[in-house]
RNA sequence: GCGCCCAUGGCUCAAUUGGAUAGAGCAACAGAUUUCUAAUCUGUGGGUUGCAGGUUCGAGUCCUGCUGGGCGCGCCA
C-alpha cells in the first residue's frame, strides 16, 4: 500500500476539501501533518489554531488514526495506528498506471570505433535507471541507442585504414562487394583509429581532404567503403554489447543511430521544403528557429552544411521523425550532457516548426560531468581524461585491496559485482543535472553512503532469510517495536518515492530511498534479532515477517539501480 | 557581450518543490561484538544556507541587485 495517497485520500475525502499532506522531517510530530488549517485560514481570515481545533476531531474520526494533535502556528500532526501499518504494509510489485504512456528514452549514444568515455557513464546508468523506473510504474517504453556511426568519423576512420593497408581491395572505385577479403581489424587498435586520425587530421590537411572525400563517397554508397564500414561496425557493436553487460543495463530496444536516421532525410527534407523553413546561410542550408520572444542569440538549425553533407542536426531531426513513424510515443526524452541544451532546445523547435513532432513532448534531461578532486573533468593516475572502462577499473582494483585488506575471500565475479554498485549508486545519488565529484578514496573506504552498503544489507538481510527456511506470512497481531514501526513505513513509502521519482525525472530519488531503507533496515537488524535461541516464536515469526518484507523492497530498488546482490561479501 | 546552470558544517551531498529545531555520509572524538555477516549500530562536537534587499503567517527554496564559479553561443558530435 502506498500509505501517503491512502491516508492523503481518506483525508480528503473526510473533509470535504484538499488538503495538502506532508510528512514531517522531524518524524517525531507525527507520521503525517497537513497545513490545512493555515492554508484556509487565509483565505477565511481566521485564526488557523482555531481551524486546527475544528479539523482535528474529524480526522481522529478515521479508522487508521491513532491520535491527532495541533502544533505550531496551526500544524495538524498525526499518527498512524501501528496495526494499520503492520497488516497493510505490503512489498513492491509492478505497477499498472492509471494514464499509461508511450516514451521513447535516447540515451547511450555510443560511437563506433571509439572507446567510451566518461559521459557515457552518466547516459547509461541514469537513463536505464529511468528507463527501469518508469517501465515499473507501468508505462511503455522504448530505449533508443543512437549510435555515431554516419558523420566525419567514419570518413576519418576509412581513411586511416586507408593510410595503414592501401593495398586492401575497399578503397578501389569498381570494388565488388562479394570478394573475399582476407583482413581483420583488432578491436583495441580500432579504437585508436579515430583518435588517431582526427588528431593527425588536424596537422595534415590533405589528410582531412582525403577524409571529407571519402565520407562523401561513402554516405553516397561507395561500395567499398561500406563493406569496410559493415566490418568495423560489426566489432563496435559487439564492444557495445560487452559495456551493456558490463554495466548491467537492459538492452536497448534500438541500436540504431544516424546511419539509420539518414534513411529519413528525404522525407523531412520534403517537408521542411515545403513549408519553405531551408534557406541558404553563408554557403549552408540552414532552419531559422528564433522566436521573437528570444532574448539570447539563437543561432539557425544546421539543415546541411556548407560542402551539402549532413549534420547531426539533420540526422537527429529525422531520428524524431523515424520515431514518429516507428514508436509513435506521447513523449521523446534525451539523457545528454547539459552543455548539448542548446541543441536539443534547436531540435525541438525545428521539430515543432515543422509539424513532425510538438515541443512539449519532448525532454532533455541534461546531466553534469564527472569531476576530480580539483574540480576538473577526472583524469585517471597518468593524466590522461578517463574513460568508461577506466572508471569500472579503477574501482574493481579499490574493491580488490579492500576486500584483500578485511581478510575475506570473495571470487572476482563478486568483486566485479561490488564494484559496479560503487560506481553505478555514487552517480546514481547525485542529482542528475549537476557535476559530481568522483574520488576513488571514497570508494575505496566502503563507509558509509555507498552502493556496497546497499549490498551489504541485502545480503545480511538475505542471510538471514536463508537460515530461517521458513514462512513469512504475515502474522494477525504483533507489538511492533519503533525500529520495526519506522521500518515498515519506510516501505509504505516506496511507490511514492517511485512516482515523485518519475515525475521529477530524478533517479537519485530511488537512491537515497535505498540508503534510508538500508539504515533502518540496519536498525531493526541490530536490534530486533530474530532468530536467537531466547526470541519468542511469536515475535520471531512477525520479526521474520518483515526481514522478509525489507528484502523485497530493498532487492527491488537495488534492480531498479541495476546492481546485483552477491549471494555473499 | 548575451544566455543557461550553480553557491548549504573542514570535505562530498540532501532538504517532501513555500513549512515546524536545515538533515545524511566522510573526517575527528567516545562507545557497542559469546554476531541472524562489525563493509554494522549508538552517541558527541561542528551552520548568519555567498552578500544585500524584497514578497508573507512562514524563505535554503520565489523576485531584484551584487560577488564568485561552471557551461553554451552556425558548418565537431
Amino acid at each position: 500500500m502506498n500509505l501517503y495517497k491512502y491516508v492523503s485520500d481518506s483525508i480528503n475525502e473526510k473533509l470535504g476539501f484538499k488538503a495538502n499532506l506532508e510528512t514531517p522531517k522531524n518524524r517525531d510530530f507525527g507520521d503525517f501533518s497537513t497545513n490545512a488549517a493555515m492554508v484556509s485560514a487565509k483565505t477565511e481570515g481566521k485564526n488557523p489554531r482555531e481551524l486546527a481545533a475544528q479539523i482535528a476531531p474529524k480526522l481522529q474520526e478515521l479508522d487508521f488514526v491513532e491520535n491527532v494533535s495541533i502544533a505550531g502556528p496551526g500544524f495538524i500532526n498525526i499518527k498512524i495506528k501501528n496495526d494499520f501499518i503492520l497488516q497493510n504494509a505490503v512489498a513492491p510489485k509492478q505497477m499498472i498506471a492509471t494514464k499509461p504512456l508511450t516514451i521513447d528514452m535516447d540515451y547511450g549514444a555510443y560511437n563506433v570505433a571509439k572507446s567510451l568515455h566518461i559521459g557515457h557513464l552518466r547516459t547509461s546508468i541514469v537513463g536505464d535507471t529511468f528507463n527501469r523506473i518508469t517501465k515499473f510504474l507501468g508505462h511503455k517504453t522504448f530505449s533508443w541507442n543512437h549510435i555515431g556511426d554516419w558523420g566525419k568519423p567514419m570518413g576519418l576512420i576509412i581513411a586511416w585504414i586507408e593510410r595503414l593497408h592501401p593495398e586492401l581491395p575497399y578503397f578501389q572505385d569498381d570494388f565488388d562487394p562479394k570478394t573475399p577479403v582476407d583482413y581483420e581489424i583488432d578491436e583495441k587498435e580500432l579504437n585508436n583509429y579515430y583518435p588517431s586520425a582526427s588528431a593527425f587530421a588536424k596537422e595534415n590537411s590533405e589528410f582531412q581532404a582525403r577524409a571529407q572525400e571519402i565520407k562523401a563517397k561513402f554516405q553516397a554508397g561507395h561500395p567499398g567503403y561500406f563493406a569496410l564500414y559493415e566490418k568495423f561496425l560489426a566489432i563496435s557493436l559487439r564492444t557495445m554489447n560487452n559495456t551493456v553487460q558490463r554495466l548491467n543495463i537492459l538492452p536497448f530496444d534500438y541500436d540504431l543511430g544516424e546511419r539509420n536516421a539518414a534513411k529519413y532525410l528525404e522525407p523531412v527534407e520534403q517537408i521542411l521544403r515545403a513549408k519553405n523553413m531551408i534557406y541558404e546561410s553563408d554557403g549552408a542550408q540552414v532552419i531559422n528557429v528564433k522566436r521573437d520572444t528570444d532574448t539570447a542569440p539563437m543561432p539557425p538549425y544546421m539543415w546541411r552544411d556548407s560542402r551539402g553533407a549532413d549534420t547531426y542536426d539533420s540526422t537527429d531531426l529525422a531520428a524524431v521523425y523515424c520515431r514518429k513513424q516507428v514508436d509513435n510515443p506521447d513523449r521523446i526524452i534525451y539523457f545528454t550532457d547539459l552543455r548539448q541544451s542548446l541543441h536539443f532546445e534547436q531540435l525541438f523547435r525545428a521539430a515543432d516548426m515543422s509539424g513532425i513532432y510538438p515541443y512539449d513532448k519532448f525532454e532533455h534531461i541534461g546531466y553534469g560531468t564527472i569531476n576530480g578532486k580539483d574540480g576538473k573533468p577526472f583524469k585517471t593516475r597518468d593524466g590522461n581524461a578517463a574513460g568508461l572502462d577506466d572508471i569500472i577499473d579503477i574501482a574493481n582494483e579499490a574493491v580488490k585491496a579492500r576486500v584483500a585488506e578485511s581478510g575475506k575471500k570473495l571470487d572476482d565475479e563478486t568483486i566485479k559485482i561490488i564494484a559496479l554498485a560503487a560506481v553505478k549508486f555514487n552517480d546514481l545519488l547525485h542529482d542528475v543535472k549537476s557535476d559530481y565529484i568522483f574520488e576513488p578514496s571514497a570508494i575505496t573506504s566502503f563507509e558509509g553512503k555507498t552502493g556496497p552498503y546497499i549490498l551489504y544489507t541485502a545480503v545480511r538481510l538475505n542471510s538471514v532469510l536463508k537460515r530461517a527456511n521458513g514462512d513469512f506470512s504475515k502474522p494477525h497481531e504483533y507489538a511492533l517495536t519503533t525500529e520495526e514501526r519506522s521500518l515498515l513505513i519506510e516501505i509504505m513509502d516506496f511507490e511514492k518515492t517511485l512516482l515523485s521519482a518519475y515525475e521529477n525525472r530524478a533517479t537519485d530519488m530511488i537512491a537515497n530511498y535505498a540508503y534510508d531503507l538500508c539504515q533502518l533496515t540496519n536498525n531493526f537488524y541490530h536490534n530486533c534479532p530474530i532468530l536467537r535461541d531466547d526470541i519468542p516464536t511469536d515475535i520471531k515469526a512477525g520479526r521474520l515477517y518483515i526481514a522478509k518484507l525489507a528484502f523485497d523492497t530493498l532487492s527491488t530498488a537495488i534492480d531498479l539501480m541495476g546492481l546485483k546482490i552477491p549471494s555473499e561479501m
